[in-house]
RNA sequence: GCGCUCGUAGCUCAGUGGAUAGAGUGUCUCACUCCGAAUGAGAAGGCCGCGAGUUCGAUCCUCGCCGGGCGCACCA
């Protein structure tokens, strides 16, 4: 397909300009108003080198330009010159184009040969999975999605938070207050209560602390008993996390966790003695960051036991030599910034380069509405809406409206499932990923408007119309050569562009880690998609009218079906 | 106190060193004998937190201030 960009950029060069080629398509904007153009160059930094007026200098450029044939007119309004293209022609080459690579459109090769690590979601065992989990859980898998499309070889890792103190709590805790029978009926309830009455009574018991620490350096130490209880909650939580991870529809190719490393840390502590990094202080292991302005990173706690960061490094380094990867994406909450930053300058200051790869991609806090106060979630104050809850409400919710609409020939109990698990990942993906949000029962159940349904409808609707033509005789997969002059009216020709923009759209998301410019871009093609419907009949009598506009109509469900799958939701064909 | 981060319409949020700052939602209207009304159209609603600076041009970049959130060694 035609590269406009880079068309436009051929015809604006000029040797006096003095720039590059790839520098003027740099310039190259897209109008905020489509009555000025479908690309525009702006003179004003030309003025100075050639000494001219910069209205001169487009004007200019737009005299040179005007014959070329891909556009309709070219004009110079002001500083700018407004590129027009020929609209019939557009629209013909990007159909041609989605409808000949289908499910692939939207997809490269640009990352083909090269491992990318996507860490996220990593849950810690014997906690329930709430709504604050939901984020990097959907994040990572959709920027996993993202990578793969881009052509990476992607390796997505749970890295569980299976290890630390708190299991020295838990096996405190369960000795002292909890059963067999009670952990067998509802595991993660039973642990919670434990580890929440672990709290209770270690505000009058500080004494209890000291006894989960030293429990957690004999589970380190490997202790029989000790260890057995770690395995029998950590294989009780992931049954219970599995079960999420079905409905939300993703899977992992390792659950190598924190408690994976532990036997691989000794190396790394021997190394940061032996480059002279490691000081004691307190009684503690302690890395010096003071002068990064980045305060100290422990290494080892005055009893010995590793901590968080020791583990990560191990975690790392590892991942380095096993995987050889490009890059490793850590989608974890923006909380952990200084955690991240001060274990980057560890692995610097320990002569990894390839710390630079390391990437953390944050994201903002969900918190809880909780009367007029705006709380951080607490599964120990026993404040959480837990995940699986809010997707259950969903589908029944969706359900519901289904059976409101009387919906002929739809699987209700498959389709409301898609529908309100998609409505509620796409709910946390619309936004930047760095924004904090309050969260809120009224706006994840809401499907009108900019939601998942929405997009969803829009798909049911193209594929309804699709349905139509074929009951009607016509084979729409058989379309060939359409007539693209009956493609130019403005919401047709505005629903092109957008399907158009999809690969670079897709490009930017992956290079940004931020799966909500595909949201956004999703989003905006629905609302042409639902502008081009109202605007004009698509089943009209002309057959070649009827198969221009069948075929925009084919390529918007493609596209519309493959960014859902970018994000990791379902396109329904009915609901 | 220091560091990071956010501040745009009543609310939830997009946006970009450039042309008149955009959606959704809510409010008020309109459109189903017509391909799916989970839809579309219209109205109303803005010192883009405040103040300087850089620039031909700042909502965007820099600095300062104000306000919210998060973080700041024996949790992760």
């Amino acid at each position: 397909m035609v590269n406009f960009k880079k068309l436009i950029a051929e015809t604006v060069y000029d040797e006096a300009l003095g720039l590059s080629l790839e520098e003027i398509e740099g310039m190259i904007e897209i109008p905020a108003d489509e009555s000025m153009g479908d690309y525009a160059f702006p003179c004003f930094r030309l003025a100075k080198a050639l000494r001219k007026a910069p209205q001169l200098i487009a004007a200019d450029i737009a005299a040179r330009a005007g014959d070329a044939e891909a556009f309709e007119k070219v004009e110079n309004v002001n500083a700018y010159v407004n590129f027009f293209i020929d609209r019939a022609y557009f629209a013909g080459e990007v159909i041609d184009e989605v409808n000949r690579l289908g499910n692939a459109y939207g997809r490269s090769n640009s990352g083909e040969g090269r491992k990318v690590i996507v860490e996220y979601s990593s849950p810690n065992i014997a906690k329930p999975f709430h709504i604050g989990h939901i984020r990097s859980t959907v994040i990572g898998n959709a920027i996993y999605k993202l990578y793969d499309a881009v052509g990476f070889d992607v390796i997505r890792i749970n890295h569980l938070g299976d290890y630390g103190t708190q299991f020295g709590k838990m096996i405190v805790a369960y000795r002292k207050w909890g059963s067999e029978e009670e952990l067998a009926k509802d595991p993660i309830k039973s642990l919670l209560s434990y580890y929440t009455r672990f709290h209770k009574e270690a505000e009058e018991h500080p004494e209890l602390e000291d006894e989960a620490r030293e429990t957690f350096v004999k589970l380190e130490a490997g202790e029989p008993e000790e260890l057995a209880l770690w395995e029998k909650f950590r294989k009780l939580s992931l049954e219970e996390f599995n079960r999420v991870y079905d409905m939300l529809g993703i899977t992992f190719d390792s659950y190598a966790g924190e408690s994976f490393y532990s036997d691989k840390m000794p190396r790394f502590i021997q190394e940061l003695k032996d480059k002279g990094l490691l000081i004691e202080s307190q009684g503690a292991q302690i890395v010096d960051l003071e002068p990064y302005d980045l305060g100290a990173a422990m290494i080892t706690k005055s009893d010995g036991s590793s901590l968080y960061v020791t583990r990560d490094i191990a975690a790392a380094v590892y991942r380095k030599e096993t995987y050889d990867f490009y890059k490793c994406i850590y989608v974890v909450a923006s909380q952990q910034n200084l955690h991240f930053k001060q274990w980057k300058k560890v692995l610097e200051l320990m002569g990894y380069e390839w710390q630079k790869d390391c990437i953390h991609v944050p994201f903002g806090l969900v918190s809880l509405s909780d009367g007029d106060d705006i709380k951080m979630m607490s599964t120990r104050e026993g404040r959480v809406v837990f995940l699986e809850d809010v997707l259950n409400t969903a589908v029944a919710k969706t359900a519901e409206i289904m059976r409101e609409k009387d919906a002929q020939g739809v699987d209700i109990d498959e389709v409301s499932k898609e529908v309100g698990i998609g409505a509620v990942i796409f709910q946390e993906l619309s936004n930047n990923r760095i924004k904090d949000y309050v969260f809120s029962w009224d706006k994840v159940l809401n499907f009108d408007g900019e939601t998942g349904p929405y997009v969803q409808y829009t798909h049911a609707r193209a594929s309804s119309v699709l349905r139509k033509a074929e009951a009607a005789g016509i084979d729409v997969d058989a379309i060939g050569k359409i007539d693209p002059a009956h493609l130019s009216s403005d919401s047709a020709y505005t629903l092109a562009k957008l399907l158009y923009r999809v690969p670079e759209v897709v490009e930017e998301a992956a290079a940004k880690y931020e799966p909500s410019i595909v949201t956004r871009h999703l989003v905006d093609i629905a609302q042409s998609f639902n502008k081009f419907y109202h605007d004009e009949h698509i089943l009209v009598d002309d057959e070649d009218e009827k198969n221009a506009k069948l075929a925009l109509v084919k390529a918007s469900r493609t596209v519309l079906a493959n960014c859902l799958g970018l994000l990791g939701i379902a396109a329904p064909e009915r609901m």
